[in-house]
RNA sequence: GCGCGGGUAGUCUAGUGGUAGGACAACGGCUUUCCGAGCCGUUAGCCCGGGUUCAAAUCCCGGUCCGCGCACCA
């Protein structure tokens, strides 16, 4: 095990869920530690994609009814055919083996899967046979209610919940585009080989934007911030730039300027949560690699421990979920967006004769009449009422050429979502800001966390465990509490002691009282990264650690230093 | 899922069939104590289940977790 993990484990950030029976892999909880850490990073993500943003944020069930997954694609996409040899008991993705070894594009199915083996003689690398195929699907599946109940499965992301609110959604933002949607929860995928430890969960946090736009226009207003900052990309091509966003976009390296402008946007979010700029890279989807709802998509990634982890998807979705939930769900998904000015059309409609349909078809002319709106007039229209084929002449309607006035149209909104692995982006702050160095000649663990990231804001730590200064450290700690501050107080060891164990878990002030305390009501605050201190009044005390925490200035410009 | 290697106090580690030992940490105390000081004391452990044996941390089988490789990762 790592240095880093030994001590995250060991302070309470992370810990092995159901330990005591055993565990089991791809499930982990936070400690103390690490879920303050953890919400410190939602409500910064808050902050950047719902505040400063025309978003708001929902909460949606985790269980999704069958349905829902059965439209967006997961039911049978989430769904992969494997076959398992019967000599090595190797497991294959049936359709890439056969891919490889025939070049054969096999459907995705277990009879076409089974036909294409039989056909072929298909067998494993190692000379043996394979045994039947078997579908293995990597949601969680459940019952709701009792006995047979309904089929449900545990959302394998949150993104679902929002595609399925749309029309409130909608309403809700008065149908004026561009607006969006986020959720921060749990999502659920039933990964066959959880490994590396918080990289690859059973049961992880997503924080997720759906930002709903007008498919002719892909843009920003707050592009213009961004783009002339340079990045790091790596297309699909694997070719590495290291361009301005505004450049990447005009030459179509990134699709459009809203993709563009998000990935600015995560880019600033991650180096504000204290991600290191050099281990930071925006790779984009290859085209094979990329989700089934995906037209681009580009991932954030972090350089950690185990290589380039993929942190943050941002995707054009396209309309791929709303008109999906549109087919299944018969509900109208769509925005009306009205014309600047109404237009005036000129075109051909059949008009009904009532006198004529009305006596001929009985109870199915009001739907033939209904239909007969929707078609293109011609001198013989067919259509088809409940099922069967009706047959239409002029006898039954005229052509007439008629202006309309047009006011606007319905479109179904396109989104960009960019999409974020809490867990991931929480682990690799944590790798990022582990660093060790020398103290007097002795190393320390130090947790360089930024400071409006660290889970204790502030130690408080009287010099001596005697009750005079207990006593003041105590009133200090209650009025950084009342504060709002995350405080701590401890007494217990050496005070050099005591610096090293809040220097470890990214503790950025500590607060010693100290002998002159008790003569003139002055403290010293002492910096974890330089370990310098410096003298300030107790009555001062709040609004200097105020303004240390969320800025990143130095103590040195608030008080007489103390100890270099 | 497969293969290989591991699992002994909170952490690290010694222990190849015969009373589980140490270091660090934590906790209590002593020491006028500003950068992991010292001294005394305390808490705390053989991953789980089965088997072999008079006797298992140790040998065997199964499971589980961790690491690595393969596969998987919408």
């Amino acid at each position: 095990m790592s240095e880093l993990m030994e001590m995250l484990i060991r302070r309470g950030f992370l810990w092995q869920s159901f330990e005591i029976y055993g565990g089991m892999a791809g499930f982990i909880d936070y400690g103390p530690l690490g879920n303050g850490v953890r919400r410190k990073l939602e409500n910064l993500w808050r902050e950047f994609f719902v505040i400063n943003e025309r978003a708001v944020e929902i909460d949606t069930p985790t269980i999704g009814v069958e349905e829902v997954f059965i439209a967006s694609g997961h039911a049978s996409s989430f769904t992969d055919v494997a076959i398992e040899c019967n000599e090595c008991g190797r497991i294959f993705r049936a359709d890439h083996y056969i891919k490889e070894k025939l070049g054969i594009e096999a459907e995705e199915t277990i009879e076409s899967v089974k036909e294409v083996m039989e056909l072929y003689d298909l067998r494993c690398e190692c000379g043996g046979s394979f045994k039947q195929p078997e579908n293995i699907n990597l949601m969680f599946s459940t019952t709701i209610g009792p006995g047979r109940g309904k089929k449900g499965y545990l959302r394998p992301e949150t993104a679902q919940g929002i595609f399925i609110d749309f029309k409130r959604l909608s309403d809700y933002f008065r149908d004026k585009l561009p607006f969006g949607v986020t959720q921060i929860g749990r999502a659920y995928r039933n990964e066959i080989s959880p490994r590396q430890g918080v990289i690859r969960l059973r049961e992880f946090n997503q924080a997720e934007l759906e930002y709903f736009v007008d498919p002719r226009n892909k843009t920003h207003p707050q592009f213009e911030q961004y783009k002339n900052q340079k990045i790091k990309l790596v297309d699909k091509f694997d070719n590495e730039h290291e361009i301005t966003l505004n450049e990447a976009v005009e030459k179509g390296i990134i699709a459009h300027e809203l993709l563009a402008y998000f990935i600015a946007k995560t880019r600033e979010f991650l180096l504000k949560a204290g991600l290191k700029d050099e281990k930071l890279r925006f790779r984009q989807h290859k085209d094979d690699e990329r989700a089934h709802y995906a037209v681009d998509c580009w991932d954030a990634e972090a350089l950690t421990s185990y290589g380039w982890v993929e942190i943050v998807g941002i995707a054009d979705r396209s309309d791929y979920d709303l008109s999906k939930h549109t087919q299944y769900s018969g509900e109208d998904l769509s925005v009306f967006i009205p014309f600047k000015e109404p237009i005036k059309v000129r075109k051909k409609k059949a008009i009904p004769k009532m006198d004529k349909i009305g006596p001929a078809f009985k109870d199915k002319a009001k739907k033939i009449v209904e239909l007969l709106e929707k078609v293109e007039p011609s001198e013989k229209i067919e259509l088809e009422v409940d099922g069967e084929k009706v047959v239409l002449t002029t006898e039954y309607f005229e052509i007439k050429e008629v202006e309309e006035e047009v006011h606007g149209e319905k479109i179904i909104p396109h989104v960009i979502e960019p999409s974020f692995g809490l867990d991931r982006i929480t682990y690799s702050v944590l790798e990022h800001a582990f660093d060790k160095d020398i103290v007097d000649g002795e190393e320390r663990k130090v947790l360089r966390l930024k400071r409006w990231m660290a889970p204790v804001q502030v130690a408080v730590l009287p010099l001596l465990s005697k009750d005079e200064f207990v006593n003041v450290a105590q009133n200090v700690l209650e009025m950084l509490k009342a504060n709002g501050i995350f405080t701590e107080y401890d007494d217990s060891g050496s005070i050099g002691r005591r610096y090293r164990r809040y220097d470890e878990i990214g503790t950025p002030f500590c607060i010693t009282i100290d002998h002159q305390t008790l003569e003139d009501n002055t403290v010293t605050i002492r910096d974890r990264d330089t370990t310098k201190q410096v003298r300030v009044k107790i009555d001062e005390l709040v609004t200097i650690l105020k303004e240390l925490l969320s800025s990143e200035r130095d103590i040195v410009e608030f008080g007489k230093i103390f100890k270099e």
